[in-house]
DNA sequence: AAAAACAAATACCAATTGGTATATTTATAA
DNA sequence: TTATAAATATACCAATTGGTATTTGTTTTT
């Protein structure tokens, strides 16, 4: 990795909590430069603009999220496991999610409809892959004889993903990590009950 | 209501749209002196400063949703047509609040994190309100026995909440209606299967 | 109808915004 | 080690930001 390379990854991780934090729009260039210890003419000089490092600091913080989600579900043979550690991931994480800002694709989701239009495909496309994933999950486990042959693998794999952002967000405005813990509960007897054959 | 009240209020109206949609901090002075055809001098004689006129504007939203979602509830006699009469309302209205820039709740609540922390209480507030109405439907309907003994009305309140604030964001996301119709139905079946009597 | 009170418009402010052209330093090859 | 290229810093820009003191216009009340 080259020096320039280097420095475009410094700014990037230094930089990803504060637009999660604060939110794309309200990052002002000085909370940028005041984060990284650079100037603006070494970040202009690695990015194009605002907006050009706000879409790298999205892209960088959903891969980092799928990936830790990934690791945690390779680990597990059984497409039961995978389900259950898929839940198990938020469980465990959720302080770290709330103390970084929250949920980044919600986050982005949420101000990318309007001013920051240019996230928006990105942004679905997290969703996109995320659900993909899930569907994956489930069809493996239909196909293996684990799951329920009925099941629609889209249905629930949209369901849980509602359940999952629905359940960080309330318990980020609420301050209670229960309220999430609750929904992974109900969530977990979903799988027990009406998906697990 | 006098005419400096009509002022407020026609403020409050003309703002609301675009703070819900821009976000409160994207929102400047001029998108409100746009909006509204008034000057600066006459906004600030109405409104401490923007943060002012920012909480009334969110009083006012989360306060029109939860009138207007109120009123289809109290038409219904039984807990149980309440209940599923709460879910249509969103299966109704869906698209207004898509196209009015998302759940004013989940707006803020998202914003109000970090930079906009004076809102924090007021939203807090909101899901709270929201929460002991849902509770209360459900501990009538266990009470008139139209629901199951021994369901906990706050885990369902709770889930049903993230579903419904899920389902929102994945739908505004992917600009596809159906995934928060597919979340409402899941939320039907389950009053059916489990909590119906 | 005149006075008092109120609402709205004008004209201004310092501070900050995102962004750029240029200068200087630092790293990399020859 | 020197020439070259790349990375960073400096100093600046116009535009916009939220906010205010003051003036003008409009309602009330007497």
């Amino acid at each position: 990795m080259s020096k320039a390379e280097q420095t475009r990854q410094y700014i990037i991780e230094k930089t990803a909590p504060i637009f999660n934090k604060k939110g794309y729009f309200a990052t002002s260039l000085s909370d940028i430069t005041t984060a990284t210890g650079l100037t603006k003419g070494s970040i202009y000089g690695n990015f194009k603009d605002k907006d050009d490092l706000a879409t790298h600091v999205y892209t960088y913080q959903s891969r980092k999220i799928s990936e830790a989600v990934n690791q945690q579900i390779i680990q597990q043979k059984t497409s039961l496991k995978k389900l259950l550690s898929f839940l198990d991931f938020y469980k465990e994480n959720f302080k770290n999610i709330a103390a970084s800002g929250g949920c980044p694709m919600m986050n982005a989701a949420v101000e990318a409809d309007d001013s920051l239009s240019f996230l928006t495909p990105k942004v679905r496309r997290s969703f996109d892959l995320w659900r993909q994933r899930l569907i994956l999950i489930l069809e493996e486990g239909v196909a293996s004889g684990e799951f329920k042959q009925h099941i629609s693998a889209e249905n629930y794999a949209i369901t849980f993903m509602a359940m999952v952002e629905g359940g960080i967000l309330l318990s980020k405005i609420s301050g209670r990590g229960k309220d999430l813990a609750i929904v992974l509960d109900k969530m977990k007897e979903m799988v027990d009950r009406e998906i697990k054959a």
